[in-house]
Order: C-alpha cells, then structure tokens, then sequence
DNA sequence: GTGCCTTTGAAGGGT
DNA sequence: ACCCTTCAAAGGCAC
C-alpha cells in the first residue's frame, strides 16, 4: 500500500484529500480482495462499460444507490475494486449529473495523449498541474508535445479539471462514444465530494465516495435489483460462463489473453522526480536544442540535485499528493498490477551473468553500478552511442558530456577532464580496475579523484513532517546546463543499501553522495561482455 | 512495432 | 531491516 504520510503531511498542509482514516477504510477494503476475485472483478468492471451505456440511454433505470451496489455481498470480494477503476473512467466521460453544478461545456480533453497506450490510464498529472501551475499560461508546453495534439489554453476554471484522454476510451471496450469528451471537475484538493451530491450512506459508512450515477455499481452487479444481465458481469468467482458459439470460437485461455490485453492499465503515480521532469523538460529542450530524453534527463537529474531543498520539497508534496489521490481513484491498486508490462531488460542481464563469469552484472555488484544502467564492458549498444569512448572503444557518434556541447548554453566542461571521463557510465573497461594502475591521463587521474567528503549542508527548513533532510550535491560547479556528467547519485543498489531513516525520513530525501565507486567514479572493470 | 537509454523515487517481494 | 527489481515520462534511436 503507497506510503500514507505518517506525518499527516495533510494535517498542516492542508490535505483534504480525504482524511487518513478514511483512506484507510478505502484501502483496507481494496486489500482484502484476491486475485482469484480480482479476476473476476475485472471482467465486472469490463461490464460495466457497456451497462454504463445502457444506463446513459435509460437514465432512469439508474440503481438507487451506489453502496447498494457496493455492499451487496456479490460485490464484497474483487468486485468493488475493479468496478472503481472503471468508474473513474466512466467519470471522465460521463457529464456528470446536472445537479452538480459548475460542470464545463464539454471541452478537448487537456491530456489527450495520442501516444498513450490504448488501454492505460493517463497519469494524474492535471493534478499536479495544478498545484504547479498557479499561472496556466507559463505551463510546460511538453505537457502535450508528445502527443501532437496542441493543448487548449487553460482558464483558471479549467485547471482543476481532471480529464482522460479520448484514447482512453479504448480502455472501456464495448463502450459507447460521447459525442466528444467532457471534461470532468476535479477539486485541487480532490474534491469529487465537492461535486457531487452527498453520498446518501449511513452515517459512518465507508461507502459510496462517488456518487455519481455513473458510479452506480450496483445496476451491473449480479443479483442487485437493478442489474442488468450481461454476459460480461461475472460472479465474484471470476468464471465466466461462454456462450456455446464462445466454447468453439477460443479457449478460455485464450479468453483470457484477450481480457489481460483489454484491461485497463493504471499507471503509477508520478514521483516528484518525475513530476519535475515533466515540468521542466520543455524548458531544458529548448535550452539544450536537446531531444533525446536520456540525456536530456541526465541533465535533469543534476539539476534536481541542484534544487533548493524548499523547490523539491514541492514537488514532494505534490508526488504525495498524486499518490493519495491515486490511491483513492484505485484502491487496492498496485504498482505490482502493472509489472511484466514492460519488457525487462535486467532479466536477461541476470540470466546473462549466471553464464559470465565476467558478465556486466557480476561487474556492476563488484564495484556497486547501477544494475540496469551502468556499463561494465565495452560499449555493447549498437546503435548510436551516447557515450564517448577513448581510444578504441570510441563509438560511432560520441556525444559531448558537458551540456555546452550539447547545445546548451552555459560554462564548458571542466578543462582537466577529458569529455569522456565526464560522462556518468563511462565504460570502465577503459579504465584501470582499482587493483590496476591508474591510467596516466591528468584528466583520468583527476576524475579519478573520488568526491570530496560529503559533507551535510546547513540544517533545512523542510516541512514538518521531513527531517533530517541532506542534499546530495556533488556538482563543482554550474548545474545548468553545464559541469560534468558525474552524478552525485549512487547505483539504485548502493542509494537503497541505506535506509530511509538513516538519510533522511522525509519522503524522496535524496542520499548522500555515494562514498564509493558510482556511476560518475569511473571505477574499472577488467571484464568485458 | 518494440525495446533501449537515462534519470529519481516509490513500492513490494525476497532474504 | 535491507536488498533487489520494476515502473513511472520522454523521445530519439536501433533493430
């Protein structure tokens, strides 16, 4: 379950996206569900965006309520939990009731990320726009860059809306088409309370949050008076029963496949990492006449280092923030939902290295690189290589390391070294490993050099509930767009080998710089893959 | 069309 | 408690 602030991060600041307890109680009932009921959970909530159809074309056949829905037995196990994700879906498309007020025209959604996949679920970034972007107009212009698709100049009405994608329509198969794609209020704080009619639950009852009709559950659970049969609602026990032409037509497994292929995919919330890349890539594209992002987001990662311990301190919160509305957008949700969704590369690296005595990964847990990121051979990539390699191992299309090169303006490389010792993954092969001699190169001599003792800077002003907060800042000099490559950031395995509580417990505290050999230490591996 | 690269942070399973 | 893995965004690039 995504970390509640322990601190009640809310509790000064504000949070009203709803009280802890009662995000508990959200949870607590996401939790509880199986995968075995979870299955059939989303078959349900694959139903429902048909009945959700059925119920837009007889509005008066809505369920009378939602938590009749939510608490009939059938919903007690898997269902409840899916059938939200759905609904939130449903939510951004659907007008919300006339009753509800301060509903917008129907507008060109502010995300509509035509490269989002089809079935997933747009980030909840409107959100954090908001909180970041107090003044729409000077909001990032990546926000839709990627997608093509021109994003309509924001009213401070409309910067609390919360939208999905038209793509995300083909989240909901068997839905119908809105005539177009209305926006749907959301409250900064959260506020689909403030929007909707008060849940007509009893008194303390955990249920319903929405109560909008498009929420009404109840009305596609089996065996709630208003359900309407559909082959696509199954019982909690995730079977469902095919119709003959379906037993000849494909398997269940295939079946199956075809329903994982149609489920939705909610994306994990952004970190405040992300969220500040999000903000700030346009602006270092348009500095650095960059685009590659694996660059541009080595600069990014300097930079973030570089930020004051009050700037990341906001994009903490509104990480915080993203994740509790998350949670109470999908309860029970897990970032787990989403693993093998990805072709995992560190996987056939692994099965790589039981085969190699000299693999990449056995070299990178030698001197503690990054198992996914660090190189430990020559430079294996065949494609265009961003990195600079000396001598031999040059390859086809070195990169500058140092920003300026990279056509950013601002302070060029350190002079002692080398492009390529600036580089943060250089191959180390190319260096002496520490029991060899050091190469004679000043400038390798020099990058050589281990960080300086870090050393904590002065006592922040974090928020209440940060403390001990250090700032790992390794840098020399200019982090705009200029220094060196090296990061102050340890591999993933050498960063996490420390605990929370001993960098620092606020959330996100960025480690020390690492002690040891990192990315940036160019330490040597002998071995090549 | 798919995956890699690159960054930091969050989460969860495993030990 | 700690380690390890995966994913989140982005867009050029390689295959």
């Amino acid at each position: 379950m995504p970390q509640l602030d322990a601190g009640g991060g809310g509790a000064g600041g504000g949070d009203d996206l709803g009280a802890p307890d009662e995000l508990l109680a959200f949870q607590d009932e996401g939790e509880e569900q199986d995968d075995k009921s979870r299955g059939g959970a989303e078959v349900g909530a694959e139903a429902l965006g048909r009945e959700h159809a059925s119920q837009r074309l007889f509005p008066d056949k809505l369920p009378e309520s939602l938590e009749d829905g939510l608490k009939a037995p059938e919903c007690a196990s898997g269902m409840y939990k899916d059938t939200v994700y759905s609904a939130f879906n449903l939510l951004m498309h659907y007008p919300p009731p006339s009753g509800a007020g301060q509903h917008p025209q129907p507008q060109p959604p502010l995300h509509n990320k035509a490269s989002q996949p089809a079935h997933s679920v747009p980030q909840l970034s409107p959100l954090y726009e908001h909180f970041s972007s107090p003044h729409p107009t000077s909001a990032p212009a990546d926000i839709s860059q990627k997608q093509g698709v021109h994003r309509p100049l924001q009213t401070p009405d409309l910067s609390g809306f919360y939208s999905l994608t038209s793509g995300s329509m083909g989240q909901l198969p068997h839905t119908v088409s809105w005539p177009s794609p209305p926006l749907y209020p959301l409250s900064p704080s959260c506020g689909y309370r403030q929007h909707f009619p008060a849940p007509t639950a009893a008194p303390g009852a955990p249920y319903p949050r929405f109560t909008h009709p498009s929420l009404m559950l109840g009305s596609g659970v089996p065996g709630h008076p208003a359900a309407i049969p559909h082959p696509a609602i199954v019982p909690p026990s995730g079977k469902q029963e095919l119709q003959p032409y379906d037993r000849s037509l494909k398997t269940q497994a295939e079946s199956k496949v075809e329903k994982e292929a149609k489920k939705p995919t909610i994306k994990k919330p952004l970190n405040a990492f992300m969220l500040y890349m999000k903000e700030m890539r346009a602006k270092v594209i348009a500095e650095c006449t960059l685009k590659e992002s694996a660059a541009i987001n080595q600069i990014l990662g300097r930079r973030w280092h570089a930020l004051s311990r009050e700037e990341q301190a906001k994009y903490y919160e509104l990480a915080r923030k993203e994740r509790q509305l998350h949670m109470q957008l999908y309860p029970g949700w897990s970032a787990r939902d989403n693993y093998g969704k990805k072709k995992r590369r560190s996987r056939e690296k692994h099965q790589e290295s039981t085969t190699d005595p000299g693999s990449p990964k056995k070299c990178r847990a030698r001197f503690g690189l990054n198992q996914q990121t660090d190189w430990c051979g020559p430079c294996r990539r065949k494609k265009k290589c961003i990195r600079y390699l000396p001598g031999e191992g040059r390859c086809p299309s070195p990169v500058p390391s140092d920003d300026s090169a990279l056509g950013c303006p601002g302070s060029p490389a350190p002079q002692d070294s080398p492009s390529y010792l600036l580089l943060p993954h250089f191959p180390t092969e190319l260096l002496a490993s520490p029991a060899e001699p050091a190469p004679t190169s000043p400038g390798l001599s020099a990058a050589l050099s281990l960080p300086a003792p870090w050393t904590p800077p002065d006592p922040p002003q974090r928020p209440a509930e940060y403390t001990s907060a250090t700032t790992a800042i390794s840098e020399t000099g200019n982090l705009a767009c200029t220094g060196h490559l090296a990061t102050s950031r340890g591999p993933s395995s050498e960063r996490k080998r420390q605990s929370p509580k001993a960098r620092g417990n606020w959330p996100g505290a960025p480690l020390p710089p690492a002690q040891g050999p990192g990315p940036g230490d160019f330490r040597g591996c002998t071995t090549s893959a």
